[in-house]
RNA sequence: GCCCGUGUGGCGGAAUUGGCAGACGCGCGGGACUUAAAAUCCCGUGAUGGCGACAUCGUACCGGUUCGACCCCGGUCACGGGCACCA
């Protein structure tokens, strides 16, 4: 009897032996494949059996391209500014260096137990300067490029943390970190001009291996859409108002405006009589916190007193003010079709205005409406010389005619809004920019990046929504590096996304210092193939990153537009009901223990057979005692038969090529839960095989080498035990022969009207009466009544269909 | 409210996309080995009825298309995710 199954031994041996020999050597001459996963911030509470799952996921996949032999680049690093740290220096007062530099040990030990075929030598961490140094660097370039600009507004105001927030920070009206409701507040903050690039960022989501769904989200969020600018006059005034809309067919069905309480011309617009209540309603929508806004659903408005002309039949119509108009998109103000727009209907019944059909519902007016037309497919009516006209094309030339008629023209708008870019806290990459009373802005020159964040007294936030880095004065006077008078230094600080949004670029050079990364790398081993990470940052994350790359691709730094050509979105991994995992609720499963009882080869393949990588799973330990049993079983098998060496015959030969089959298929396709089932599925029919007469050295062979991205450890042992001194890694992926996965005979099962009665075995090219035949036979007096009906599907289910 | 997913045994999940529902694993029951236990191995395991070969029902719910539906179509419900007045 041989020895047993013992991962401890095989693991730490075989550990030793990849230190010294790697299995992905730096190899220049082969095609290159870059694997990537979303680099994690080193927090404190270590990883849980979650965060395995995509590592596990993103090694089995760079495994499986090294077998194919390709260099697999496969790099790992730090997102490891945030707030997290931030706030455990405030608490604990110990430098946020200090701890996250300790997260990022532990952090780092845990995850080399998976095993990956991570390239340490490309690690990089965004929080030291060598790499921050071209975080600001970018920032500069955009800057000189007009993309990154200061502006006044009215930003998101967490009263917890002290500091703005991005839109998409809050979360149902609360901080995404904290959870307090967000006010707002006026503040001048560093915007990035994303809008600028809207309709690349839209255009080239079709160039891309993505998720649909992902793809989906990106597009709304971004939001195009097609309409006109439409300015209309204001009734015994100079200057007019300009709306945008994208239904310039229902213009004569206007017969109202509203503009956001924020617009400019808002207060102005009152009379004698109105005065008080407008300006009561624009300071009760400048105080109303974004919750309470978005929280009353009924709409409110307060009418100006003044009127606006409608441009096409010159009418007069009221001009009110209302919040559900958003200051921040098209130009603030609209033009209000309640026949035809659901919002506007709501207010004109509330507020007791004329309500105007211009489209025939089903060729005719619609009597007592009850809630807006709001398709574009119909008649014209009640609209002059538009009146006959079909209102889907008249929406496409409406832009067209407004513009001859010259008070209007096309437009397309987003619903991306640029990027609030600054924050005001201390542990970030800072703002190279210098405040100079003389020049204004001005960069901090190339040659002294990185500007490095300053030791600091204390991490608070200074409450007056200044950084921490404001109260240091040695640092923030300073002069300026144009006209060397005295200035001040920025003190904001870029956001966490700042070094995620490039990183990518930077494994593959991580150490040059005059650039960020060398043009002739980034040309051979950029961009990725293959981007593993979880759904949650199917928008901001994923966008951001292609934002920077399409403007690193202008400014001639890399010559592709795309960072990530293909992405795949694990599903997260759950504890007991699909609860999230976490510290608070205490169903965090830590992997460490499970690497220390079962080993890690079958860690990692029940972080894959607990359900299909793509979805949400619930974790149970119970379930690896399976995957450890399924091991051993292989372990045993192999190596009395190996000794053996078993004649080959058709039966394995068939057995063989249908597990190369099948696992070469649902590894391709992704299915990694049902690569395992495979694996234990044609185990045991080796086991059986066995018993009968044994199995040959081929099969065993084939089966360590298909194991291999999955076990690598028990896989380079027993391909030592063979006899082979390279790695199982550089062995190729077996193949398979199609034609002999075709057996003589097939197994057909026998309906009787659609419900299965017997099985039979047939001939695999019989035919149908034959088929048939045989199929009533089997039936043998199961069979009665009048057969109307029998059909025969070749090599799947023969059906008769009787009537009694 | 709108958009996108998902719904299958006690549990996690399979089903080559319209062709034998429940593969594989967990758990559970029985047996072998053992003084005993663990480990291991063998058998069983959707529900109901029957000693039984077998019969009927069964993929969230209601209906439809089809020789045949977890799969396609129409409607309903539940859960999860995204967006949330974008003119």
């Amino acid at each position: 009897m041989s020895e047993s199954y013992n991962h401890a031994a095989i693991e730490k041996k075989w550990r030793k032996i990849w230190e010294e020999k790697p299995v992905n050597p730096k190899d220049a001459g082969k095609e290159k494949y870059y694997c990537l996963d979303m680099f994690p911030y080193p927090s404190g509470n270590g990883l849980h059996v979650g965060h395995w799952r995509g590592y596990v996921i993103s090694d089995v996949w760079s495994r499986y391209q090294l077998m194919q032999g390709k260099y697999v680049i496969h790099p790992m690093g730090w997102d490891a500014f945030g707030l997290p740290a931030e706030n455990y220096a405030i608490t604990h007062g110990i430098h946020p260096a200090v701890s996250t530099a300790d997260n990022v040990k532990n952090i780092k030990k845990q995850i080399q137990d998976i095993a990956s075929i991570y390239d340490w030598d490309m690690e990089v961490n965004t929080t030291d300067p060598a790499f921050y140094k071209w975080t600001q660097w970018i920032f500069v370039q955009m800057f000189k490029k007009g993309l990154a600009y200061e502006k006044e507004m009215p930003i998101n105001w967490c009263p917890s943390c002290k500091t703005g927030l991005a839109n998409e920070e809050v979360v149902n009206g609360k901080c995404e970190r904290c959870g307090a409701d967000v006010t707002k507040k006026n503040l001048r903050q560093w915007m990035l001009k994303i809008t600028a690039y809207a309709d690349r960022l839209l255009d080239d989501l079709d160039k891309l291996e993505w998720p649909e769904k992902v793809k989906k989200m990106q597009t709304e969020w971004i939001g195009r859409s097609y309409g006109a600018e439409v300015e209309f006059p204001i009734d015994g005034r100079e200057d007019k108002i300009t709306v945008y809309t994208t239904r310039p067919d229902t213009l004569f069905g206007a017969t109202f405006m509203v503009l956001a309480p924020e617009h400019a011309l808002a207060a102005e617009l009152a009379t004698e009589e109105t005065k008080a209540a407008v300006e009561k309603y624009i300071s009760d929508a400048a105080n109303k916190s974004n919750v309470d806004r978005m929280q009353d659903k009924e709409k409110t408005g307060v009418f100006t007193g003044s009127y606006a002309i409608n441009p096409m039949n010159g009418k007069k119509i009221p001009i009110w003010l209302s919040d559900y108009v958003l200051a921040d998109y098209g130009t603030g103000a609209i033009m209000c079709v309640p026949a035809h727009d659901d919002r506007d209907f709501e207010f004109a019944k509330k507020f007791d205005i004329p309500i105007v059909q211009v489209i025939a519902k089903d060729g005719k007016e619609i009597e007592d409406m009850q809630e807006a037309y709001t398709e574009a497919s119909g008649t014209m009516i009640n609209s002059g010389e538009w009146n006959g006209m079909e209102s889907a094309v008249l929406k496409k030339e409406a832009p067209h005619i407004v513009e001859e008629k010259g008070f209007g023209r096309a437009k397309k708008n987003f619903k991306l809004r640029d990027w609030v870019f600054s924050r005001q806290r201390y542990w970030g990459e800072p703002i190279p920019i210098v405040h100079c009373p003389a020049c204004g802005a001005v960069p901090v020159p190339e040659e002294e990046l990185p500007l490095t964040l300053p030791e600091v007294e204390s991490y608070q936030p200074t409450g007056t929504g200044e950084s921490p880095l404001a109260a240091i004065d040695s640092w923030v006077n300073c002069k300026c590096p144009k006209c060397g008078g005295a200035a001040k230094r920025e003190t904001n600080t870029m956001p966490q996304w700042a070094g995620s949004s490039w990183y990518f670029l930077r494994y593959v050079d991580n150490k040059n210092n005059d650039a960020l990364v060398d043009k002739e790398k980034a040309h051979k081993f950029l961009p990725v193939d293959m981007y593993i990470g979880g759904v949650e940052h199917a928008v901001l994350h994923l966008l951001y990153s292609r934002f920077y790359t399409k403007f690193l691709y202008d400014i001639g730094a890399v010559d592709f537009e795309e960072p990530f050509t293909r992405l795949f979105n694990q599903g997260m991994i759950t504890g007991k009901n699909g609860i999230k995992m976490s510290k608070s609720k205490g169903n965090v499963v830590s992997p460490d223990d499970l690497v220390a009882d079962y080993g890690c080869d079958s860690l990692r393949l029940y972080e894959l057979f607990v359900g299909p990588p793509e979805l949400d799973s619930e974790w149970d330990d119970r379930g690896i005692d399976g995957c450890l049993r399924f091991l051993s079983r292989f372990w045993n098998l192999f190596t009395e038969q190996y000794e053996k060496d078993a004649p080959e015959t058709k039966e394995l030969i068939y057995e063989r090529n249908k597990l190369i089959y099948d696992i070469t298929t649902r590894l391709q396709s992704f299915s990694l839960n049902t690569v395992i089932s495979g694996f234990m599925e044609h185990n045991n029919t080796l086991i059986a095989l066995a018993k009968k007469g044994g199995v040959d050295r081929k099969t065993l062979s084939a089966f360590v080498q298909l194991l291999a991205p999955f076990t690598p450890h028990l896989a380079e042992e027993l391909w030592e035990k063979m006899g082979n001194s390279e790695t199982v890694f550089s062995s190729g992926w077996p193949a398979y022969d199609e034609a002999l996965l075709v057996t003589d005979e097939v197994e057909v099962a026998v309906q009787i009207n659609g419900k299965v009665k017997a099985v039979v075995r047939l001939a695999k090219d019989v035919d149908q009466a034959a088929a048939v035949a045989a199929g009533k036979e089997a039936l043998g007096d199961k069979l009665s009544g009048n057969i109307v009906k029998e059909i025969y599907v070749p090599g799947k289910i023969i059906n008769i269909v009787v009537k009694p």
